[in-house]
DNA sequence: GAATTGTGAGCGCTCACAATT
DNA sequence: GAATTGTGAGCGCTCACAATT
């Protein structure tokens, strides 16, 4: 047999063979890595040549075990694979990359307690400085972990421990109904997510108060799980009621199911019934008819938690270094108008 | 000026302290950690309830600097947001964390080669034991940058120097012209991805050798940028040519886009012009009309990609410890049929 | 004095081996 | 002998400080 190779070849040249290399210290090199000022313009310039020549790359776990530091955040996401998710997950992503951070990802199957809890305390030892989690269900998160590392939450509930960064959900509601109502509806039904999503039951109040507001009737909500498939049976059953004229969805993935079965029963969009989404997703625009809705700017989610994150991490890019009071900023949304709204019809 | 707290004030306790408290070695303490089989049971069960009391969680880097392995990978991906590459993220994301890995996760805003090849610089000593290069266009990786890591590619291009996994894109065109031949079209316009994209260019050709082989004459192809925008402008222009009764699109985006200018032109589907498209996004099936599509298995490329790469990582789970040759692995598509299509129209 | 470079130690683990039951 | 536990060293960096120009 022949002689095992080493089990992990180390892939490269240390710090210290850059040294030996240039005949200085470790220290010397390490400061040149680190684009420390007090180095002679070509003692830096030597070292970088070396460094260059051996194709010396740092090695993050020594760094990150000397100095507390590992220059990543831990992003926690529940199915990143929903729209809203993966563009908040890539804003993070890319303002992360901006001040030299990558992002570790752990996606939990559910958004339960447990498993946020579980993500997060193996990611707390894992090589990450902060933690930003992607989560609207369940417990308040203050009650989940204790937090050794700094955290931000993407929660629309307020949280005198933790920074949030969430859209204005409430608002967006009445957005939504201002809309219809100003059309000439007499009121607009309302397609909500599940009854234990936060985010869902805000939209909800919004539309209520928008219409308690109008003096306009409150219609029972129907309930889909924001996919399009539910949004498909529940506008089954909108669709036979001939007083619907007006509805408004919380995501447009259901908003989309919701048209399709209007279409099927022979109520057109939006001469028969008006639809609203919420969202603004990129299909939206290309539905049929393309779709009204309530536009959130997921990339201004995603740099708002990063930095939120980075004010926190003491020696971070974007850090003060003071402490900082945890902040509950609520983004603010806007009406797309498009094709799925119009007047009611006359009777 | 009250002293300054420590940097980096070290969250938690070390396997020293845990030793210390069970008057064990820490040797023993590593083991148990690790989950070595040759402890004895309440040995075991003494240290793993002193871990608990302290709330001791092992430090990865100091692990990872000591052992040479990080129990993690890196995920250079392309735009997150896009369906496909959410998808596959996710699934690679689940599929490393039931092995113990988390995945780093970085994006490139361009898939050209420079970037790619930055990215996987970087991380190749960030924190990560092997590679997932989720990317499909300009030059193939081979040529990109020296692989001191394990590298797999989700890439259609075969590669003797990486593993890669893709899915069927030339055979998708085919199933998806056949299918529409069959129901009676004398051939099928094709709106094509980008120029520069491989998996554009396969799919284009498993389409024009189809037409081929049935003897069907092969329009021009247009082309759109996969947005949901472009198929719109670009079926304006297919939508006023008559003798267009059947669209292939190589993705369900522009497939949308395609079929809200062919009713805005006033051309039904699937009675007037038939519309295929190419993903299997979940919004296809309540798109108006239900769209007929070539239907991908991204969570199997997800699952193979971890699986591949695994296996190249010598200690890791999946890994067999011998070295695995490169494979240049290509799943099957399937065709969705839903109501888009139909026989053409009767002259 | 300021600017630049160097020294010794140690972060928390796991390796290879040795010693004990 | 097998099963279990321990010892000493070092992975590659950066810290706090010291020494040199």
């Amino acid at each position: 047999m022949p002689p095992r190779e080493s089990r992990t070849s180390r892939p490269g040249p240390s710090i210290t063979d850059v040294a030996r290399h240039v005949g200085l210290s470790q220290q010397t090199v390490s400061r040149v890595a680190n684009g420390a000022s007090n180095v002679r313009p070509e003692t830096r310039d030597r070292v970088l040549a070396a460094m260059t020549e051996l194709g010396y790359v740092p090695n993050q776990a020594a760094r990150a075990l000397r100095s507390g530091t590992f220059a990543s955040i831990g992003l926690i996401a529940h199915r990143l694979s929903r729209t809203g998710e993966s563009r908040i997950a890539e804003a993070v992503v890319d303002g992360a990359r901006d001040v030299g951070y990558t992002v570790t990802l752990v996606d939990v199957e559910e958004p339960d307690d447990e498993r946020v809890a579980d993500a997060a305390r193996r990611l707390t030892n894992q090589a990450v400085d902060g933690l930003i989690i992607l989560r609207a269900e369940g417990t308040p998160p203050e009650f989940l972990f204790p937090a050794r590392i700094p955290v931000v939450v993407a929660d629309s509930r307020p949280s005198p421990h933790y920074t949030t960064v969430t859209v204005d959900d409430f608002g967006g509601g009445a957005l939504a109904v201002d809309h219809l109502l100003g059309l000439g509806h007499r009121t607009v039904h309302h397609v909500g997510g599940p009854a234990d999503s936060v985010p869902g039951l805000l939209r909800e109040r919004g539309w209520r108060a928008a219409l308690t507001a109008a003096g306009a009737p409150v219609p029972a909500v129907v309930r889909g799980d924001w996919t399009a498939r539910s949004g498909l049976e529940v506008g089954t059953r909108l669709a036979q009621d001939p007083t619907v004229t007006a509805v408004w969805c919380a995501n447009d993935e259901m908003a989309a199911g919701v048209m399709l079965s209007l279409h099927r029963a022979g109520r057109r969009v939006p001469h028969d019934v008006s639809v609203v989404g919420f969202d603004g997703i990129e299909l939206a625009e290309v539905l049929y008819p393309p779709l009204t809705t309530v536009n959130l700017d997921f990339d201004a989610v995603g740099r708002h938690l990063v930095a939120a994150l980075l004010a926190q991490i003491p020696g971070a890019p974007g850090s003060g270094g003071d402490e900082v009071p945890p902040r509950n900023q609520v983004l603010p949304v806007g009406l797309l108008e498009r094709e799925s709204t119009a007047p009611p019809p006359l009777r």
